[in-house]
DNA sequence: TTGTAAGCGTTATCAT
DNA sequence: ATGATAACGCTTACAA
């Protein structure tokens, strides 16, 4: 084969063979890092010194085809955009990193899971991190001989890592109860994903525990996103009776009800509480701050690829199964006990 | 080599032929998607059939090996938690997997970017895409003999892409000379990444042509990040004779000051007006809304890649140039006339 | 038109 | 302790 012109030929273990005058199995038992390799420290140091003169740098992909391994693993999550995921994203890459595999993010909104896991089938990665990704999205079998670790995403095939969502869901509702209010909304979509289903689960369970249930109509269903969060709570204040505490599924949906609320003239937390779900960045970032609950989303990545990397690494090790990661109350601008009737 | 127990073999071109009952070589023709490829459409059927049937997917590890290239390519950006960065990177990657290439993204934030080559270099990269990384931070000869593509950093070395940075600057100064203001801040990096410099130098230089000049205690030196716009922020409402007007380099800048503004209990744009630049999806979450100069991001990465690409698949074609990429000002709810004195 | 065979750069299993 | 040598799965001359 003829490389491109002008790109000169990289430095191979053969090379360094040539200039260590050492067969090349020798250089590759001395550079390939495998522990039970027994080399004189003379020769050792020839080759070393000859690799290093040379500037070699292993062929990560000559060794991927040998070894049958690609030291690549495939994250996917739900959308990119969404700083959360992108802390996971964050917390997955340092773990891989550090363990020399190399991560493939992928946009489910970019590109279906589906071909998302075809892609990363051809390219032989060892294995991937699914978050919040509806696995019945998947075609059957798409996932079949593939190390999988699944994110907030219960699996009795898979093993994961997840944060206490229905804690999260409480905490929210705990929180607005003992400020006072008694007419609540929720927003948040109406997919099949696990975690919101918790966290929605956990508030409006809460508030049944004080007798409280929250009418259809303050139940409102949107897409986790900043738009649809606005659009809900404008749903919302149209109605007489209205919720004088919004508990969003996520930041994202909290702070389009913030907007929401502030170009309407209301007065937030005066008028209106709201609670988020996240704790991302932006959520410090709003005038005021929003309340919400901080889920330890890099922690839940850092995690996820650790359980991956040892699956991959030690698959004889017995699995470690992790209990939820807990969630924590940020209480900050948007929550403060309801107007009294006198008040308003 | 035994692989991992339990773990099927995966499908080769071996199989394929054996079902077809061809010769290996003849199924990577037909399989290779190579054009000049002759092979009897009875044969070709067979193989097909075959390939499908035994659901063969190519090795592109192995592919990699004997081309000689790996069809994956890095991105290296200064900070994926900035939008607009995680913008360029979407641009990227939506060219480059429509090109067949997989990307992997690098966060100089996370690993220097000397080290990110290393690791793309090792990963047999077959070319980079660089946003606003500076070149003189990288080691001597770190870039050599790769494909290098540049986004918003001019060089004589590579190709690249840029968005008009001076066109930023002087819109904004443009702007809010309009409006009436005479009392201008600028914040933003002291760094020596290029776009910064030129917002700048935009900026400024407009406002000399009126002229008007920023004393050196309005020009506040900050990281574009949000916290730190918020300090500087801070410092230049401590100023007496404050700037009635204030451009920051980014709108995560922006936004800090913005938050510091309304937590001074100060009215925006009342009594300050403020621009930013990039125009994040944040921008219009905030309430005011900020005015920015709208930045393509996703277009600069798109661009990015496919300069990238072409000269990857079409190595003999002559490089295009592109010109800088237009700008546009987004007036939205942080600017305003400055008040008359006596209104103040 | 199809098959044979020589690699691509590495790892790993033997002999030596 | 070191060196041949055979894979890994694929592409691509070249031969048939």
């Amino acid at each position: 084969m003829t490389r491109r012109a002008g790109v000169s030929r990289s430095i191979t273990t053969h090379d360094v063979a040539a200039r260590a005058g050492v067969s090349q199995a020798t250089v590759s038992l001395v550079l390939g890092g495998n522990p039970r390799a027994r080399v004189a420290q003379a020769t050792r140091e020839r080759v070393v010194r000859a690799a290093s003169d040379l500037g070699y740098r292993p062929n990560i992909v000559a060794r991927s085809l040998v070894r049958g391994r690609s030291f690549t693993i495939g994250v996917i999550v739900p959308e990119l955009a969404n700083p959360f995921f992108l802390d996971v994203v964050a917390g997955v890459q340092r773990v891989a990193t550090e363990g020399g595999y190399a991560v493939l993010v992928c946009d489910a909104r970019q590109t279906s899971p589906g071909r998302h896991v075809e892609t990363l089938r051809g390219r032989q990665v060892d294995g991937i991190v699914i978050d919040a990704v509806g696995l019945e999205s998947l075609p059957v079998g798409a996932l079949d001989d593939l190390q999988v670790v699944l994110v907030d995403e219960p699996s009795e095939r898979f093993p994961g890592v997840a944060s206490d969502a229905l804690a999260a869901g409480r905490m929210a509702a705990e929180h607005l109860l003992g400020l006072g209010h008694r007419r609540f909304a929720f927003i948040g979509p109406a997919t099949d994903v696990h975690t919101f289903r918790m966290r929605e689960r956990g508030f409006v369970g809460r508030l049944r525990e004080a007798g409280i249930a929250i009418p259809s109509e303050r139940l409102r269903r949107a897409q986790p996103a900043i738009a649809p969060g606005q659009a809900a709570m404008k749903a919302l204040l149209a109605q007489r009776d209205r919720a004088t505490a919004v508990f969003c599924a996520n930041d994202l949906l909290g702070l389009g009800a913030l907007k929401t609320c502030l170009a309407a003239g209301l007065s937030v937390p005066r008028d209106v509480s709201l609670v988020g779900c996240d704790d991302i960045e932006l959520a410090r970032v709003v005038t005021p701050e929003l309340t919400t609950v901080s889920v330890p989303a890099r922690e839940l990545g850092a995690r996820a690829a650790r359980l991956l990397l040892r699956e991959l690494d030690h698959p004889d090790e017995p699995r470690r199964t992790h209990k939820p990661l807990p969630v924590r109350l940020m209480v900050r601008g948007t929550t403060a006990a309801p107007l009294t009737p006198a008040e308003r």
